[in-house]
RNA sequence: GGAGGGGUGUGUGAGUGGUUGAAACAAACGGUCUUGAAAACCGUUAUGCCCGCAAGGGCAUCGCGAGUUCGAAUCUCGCCCCCUCCGCCA
C-alpha cells in the first residue's frame, strides 16, 4: 500500500509506474474520487460526533444519533471501496529498474563454469528414479500430481541443505525460525499477494477457516510483526524461516509438468529483513550476496537476473533472481529470488518504528536462501555421473554422510 | 471439545453509566537540591486519522465487532486471545 497523500500528489507518476509493471491504471480517477468522498464524510461525521459529545438533551440526542448512524453507513461504504482500490495500487519500481516486459530482464552476471559431460546428461527425474531418492508417482497417487515423496539420501540431502543454510545465516546474524505453514489472510494480502477473489490465485485456502497455506515463509516472517511497533534499536531485524510452501500454480498448466521444478508443495528457507529506509538498498545487495555465496559454495554455475518492471509483483520495487544451470534443459532456471519492497508491506500490516520521535514504517526485503526442491534438482543434475548416480557437493558431504549417492537398480 | 476465570496506557493495577485519554504506583526522561552520587521533591512521558501554510482545532481508540442509551472502559450479544482444571492427543 502506498501513502494516499503521496498518490494524490503524484498521480501521474504512480499511474505510469503501475503501467510499467503491467498493472491496471484505469481505476485511479475513481480512487481519488473515493478518497475525496471519504474525507468529506469523515469530516461531517466528526462534527456530528463533536456535537453529540456536548449534547445532553434527549430529543436532540436522538436526532444526532440517527444522523450519525446514517453518516457512518455511508462512510463505511465509501471506505470499503476506497480500501479495495488502494490495495490495487502497486509499489512503483525503483529508479534503477528498467521499465519493460519480462523479456527485457537483464542478465547482470554469470558465474561458474558450465559442466561438460562426456555422456548424455540425464534430468533429475531419471536420476531420482535410478537413485531412488524421490517418488513422484506415489506422491501423485496419495496426494495429487504436484506432490512428491523425498526418500533415502534425498531426505539426507534436504536436511543437509537446511542445516547448511541455517548455519550460514546464523553466522551472518539471522535469527532462525520454523514458522507456521498457514497464516490468516490479512498477512497474505498484507504482503502483497493476491486476494482470495482472484481467479489465478496462487494460494490455497482452508475451507471454513480464515487460514491460507503459505506460499512462502515471507508471509509468516513479515506477518510476525503485524500491528506492532518495532523498537528502533532492534533494527535491522534479520529473520531466516524454514517452512513448507504451497502453491496452486493456477494458470501454469502444462508448464514444467515433469519432475519437481513446479510443484504444489515444497520446503524452503527464506530470509526477511526489516530495516531503516536508507539501509534498504544495501540490504538488497547483501541478500543477493548471500544467495550467490550459496551457489558458489555448492559450485553450481548460475546467472543473476535483474528483473524489468514487468516481472515485479505488486510489492517489489526491485527484484533479482538467481538462475542455476540445469544440464538436462541446457539452460539456467530460477532457483532464488530477492525483492526489496520498501514500506509497502509494513503499511498494509501496520508495522511501525519510532525513529527520532517520529513514527515511520520500516522497510522490508525478502530473499530465498534455498528452495529445497529446486536446489536438489540442480545438485542432482550438475553432479551427475554417467550411470545416473550423483555426487554430493563438498560443503554438504559431512552433513549427508556420504560422497556419492549410488544407483539402486 | 467441556467447566470456570480473565483481557484497561511501557509495566503493575484502580475504575460497573455522565468532562475517564482514563486514578495510583512503578519505570523512563528532564529539573531542583548535592563537591559528586543516592534519597527527597517538582515536572514530562499514548497512538492513529481529519481540517489547516502554520499556530492550532477536531474525531477515534480501555482485546475485536455489533447493539442498548441523550451519554459506555463500565450494560447486552457475537467473535478472538490468555490462564486454570477435565477430556483427547504428538
Amino acid at each position: 500500500m502506498l501513502d494516499i497523500k503521496y498518490i494524490r500528489e503524484n498521480v501521474e507518476f504512480v499511474k505510469k509506474a503501475a503501467k510499467d509493471k503491467g498493472f491496471a491504471t484505469d481505476f485511479f480517477d475513481e480512487l481519488l474520487e473515493r478518497d475525496k468522498q471519504r474525507r468529506e464524510l469523515l469530516s461531517e461525521l466528526e462534527s456530528l460526533n463533536s456535537e453529540r459529545k456536548k449534547n445532553t438533551d434527549r430529543e436532540k440526542g436522538k436526532e444526532l444519533k440517527e444522523a450519525i448512524k446514517e453518516k457512518e453507513e455511508k462512510l463505511a461504504l465509501a471506505l470499503e471501496e476506497y480500501k479495495r482500490l488502494m490495495l490495487r495500487v502497486p509499489n512503483p519500481a525503483a529508479a534503477d529498474v528498467k521499465a519493460g516486459t519480462p523479456d527485457e530482464n537483464e542478465v547482470i552476471k554469470e558465474v561458474g563454469k558450465i559442466p561438460k559431460f562426456d555422456f548424455q546428461a540425464k534430468d533429475h527425474v531419471e536420476i531420482a528414479e535410478l537413485t531412488d531418492t524421490l517418488d513422484l508417482e506415489r506422491g501423485a497417487k496419495v496426494a495429487q500430481s504436484g506432490f512428491y515423496y523425498v526418500k533415502n539420501e534425498g531426505v539426507l540431502l534436504e536436511q543437509a541443505l537446511i542445516n547448511y543454510a541455517i548455519g550460514k545465516l546464523i553466522k551472518k546474524g539471522f535469527t532462525p525460525f520454523v514458522t507456521p505453514n498457514v497464516a490468516k489472510e490479512e498477512n497474505v494480502v498484507g504482503c502483497g499477494y493476491q486476494a482470495r477473489s482472484d481467479k489465478e490465485r496462487q494460494i490455497y485456502h482452508i475451507e471454513g477457516e480464515d487460514l491460507d497455506l503459505i506460499g512462502t515463509a515471507e508471509i509468516t516472517l513479515v506477518g510476525l510483526h503485524t500491528n506492532e511497533a518495532i523498537d528502533e534499536k532492534s533494527l535491522p531485524l534479520q529473520y531466516a524461516g524454514i517452512s513448507s510452501c504451497y502453491r496452486t500454480e493456477a494458470g501454469s498448466y502444462g508448464k514444467d509438468v515433469r519432475g519437481i521444478i513446479r510443484v504444489h508443495e515444497f520446503r524452503k528457507v527464506e530470509m526477511v529483513v526489516f530495516c531503516k529506509p536508507e539501509e534498504s538498498d544495501s540490504w538488497h545487495d547483501k541478500l543477493l550476496g548471500i544467495e550467490e555465496e550459496i551457489w558458489q559454495d555448492l559450485k553450481i554455475p548460475y546467472q543473476v537476473i535483474k528483473m524489468a518492471t514487468g516481472d515485479l509483483g505488486s510489492a517489489a520495487v526491485r527484484k533479482y533472481d538467481i538462475e542455476a544451470w540445469m544440464p538436462s534443459q541446457n539452460k539456467y532456471r530460477e532457483v532464488t529470488s530477492t525483492s526489496a519492497t520498501t514500506d509497502f508491506q509494513t503499511r498494509r500490516l501496520n508495522i511501525r518504528t519510532k525513529v527520532g520521535g517520529e513514527s515511520i514504517y520500516p522497510y522490508t526485503l525478502n530473499g530465498t536462501v534455498l528452495a529445497l526442491g529446486r536446489a536438489m534438482i540442480a545438485i542432482m543434475e550438475n553432479y551427475q555421473r554417467k550411470d545416473g548416480s550423483f555426487e554430493i557437493p563438498k560443503v554438504l558431504r559431512k552433513l549427508v554422510g556420504k560422497k556419492i549417492v549410488e544407483i539402486k537398480k
